[in-house]
DNA sequence: TTTGCAATCACCCTTTCGGGTGATTAGACA
DNA sequence: TGTCTAATCACCCGAAAGGGTGATTGCAAA
């Protein structure tokens, strides 16, 4: 209607009159950007957006450090009644935990309140592109958080044989044992013996167990 | 010894010989960097810390398409036996599934081979300062890995009902259905009519797969 | 008020698990 | 060479799980 190639409609939450007008008015500059409405705070966006079920906006910046209920407990509010919605945080300062908080939450990206307006513009030019903006520190907060869920190496020894993982494997897929005989060319038999094993192992007395230490990485 | 403000010291397991010596021998031309020692593989790598027990390296370039056990493979081998040392992955595409294994097996960050040598110091530095080089879009794809973790939102509407999730949770501390019913003070039968609801609700067909869907955080 | 659904319980029957005991083979290690 | 262990298989037995059908109660929404 305003554009020919559908501008990216933009929205921005931030209590801060300044800064919101500032940025606001500077990514509006953008042909490729449209800002539609801003809000200052996170009750009257939700409120905003119950009472006009047409609203949309493809990004949205939020502010972390909002009045009320804050950016972080309002993003889950935000991606269930704003559909396919990429929210990007603004921060004071580079507050990893704030910000790792925030990706666990549902947020794609942040940028500091700090940064240029032209580097502001460009991460919402890269989360448009389906990317992510993210600096070398936050990045690698974001890499151990993943190694730490992930990996715990030996903390009590708990390693299996290659062939109980396997099988433990197969057995948190929903597989019974006859099912995972087949598809090891094996006796059913020898699939129990290896579970009864793996059990004792892991000291565990039942599948669901396994399968929940399994799945917590607390295993090998 | 050689340089008066400790180096850091840099080693590289890639098989290809003119990638392995361009990218060693360039980086070995910054003063505050030292590469000591190249690989081929993982297996050659492994044997060489196994026999050398002084050996040590702040940051491993680790390439990805190795032959015989490939570069995610060796990562847990690799930090069990190098203490504190940062894996940066060498790819050649920016294989987004890769790199996601890389970083949950370990890695602390990657680079494509077809980065310019400077670009690749410039990795190597963030990581030596404490960061991770990431792309916007493998940024992207690592934040939606957190998300669906997390949260995955009304994906497939797999909302269950209080007790349903009462006793999922149960099911999953490897809780019986008589035990459960005790806690509950409810029959047995009524715990195996919640069951058998729950598994309608979520389309699994027994305790194996509810439990994997619930621990991954795909429920409710 | 009727319809819908969550929560409760029961009975039938088959399959799957889990524990125990014991045996064989092949490779690793001392 | 003897020992150890992973991996393989077998049989017994009772407990647990899963599928189906059917029933009652009570609350909430249409």
């Amino acid at each position: 209607m305003m554009h020919s190639n559908n501008p990216t409609i933009i929205s921005m939450i931030e209590d801060m009159t300044d800064i919101r007008e500032n940025v606001s008015k500077y990514i509006a500059l953008h042909d490729e950007f449209e800002v539609t409405q801003t809000f200052e705070s996170i009750e009257s966006f939700i409120h905003h957006v119950d009472v006009s079920p047409k609203f949309h906006c493809d990004i949205l910046l939020l502010d972390v450090g909002l009045p009320g209920k804050s950016g972080i407990e309002g993003i889950p509010d935000i991606l269930t009644r704003v559909n396919g919605v990429d929210i990007i945080m603004l921060t004071t300062y580079e507050e990893e935990e704030v910000i790792l908080k925030s990706i666990c939450a549902g947020a794609c990206s942040y940028i500091s309140k700090k940064s240029s307006l032209t580097q502001i513009v460009d991460a919402v030019r890269i989360v448009k592109m389906g990317g992510s903006y993210m600096s070398p520190s936050i990045a690698r907060e974001i890499v151990s958080y993943l190694k730490v869920e992930k990996i715990a190496k030996t903390p009590t020894e708990n390693s299996l044989t290659d062939r109980q993982n396997e099988i433990l494997r197969s057995l948190a897929e929903g597989k019974t044992y006859k099912m995972i005989s087949k598809e090891l060319f094996i006796s059913v038999e020898t699939v129990r013996t290896h579970v009864k094993k793996l059990y004792k192992h892991l000291q565990v007395k039942n599948k669901a167990e396994a399968i929940s230490m399994y799945l917590q990485g607390k295993v090998k």
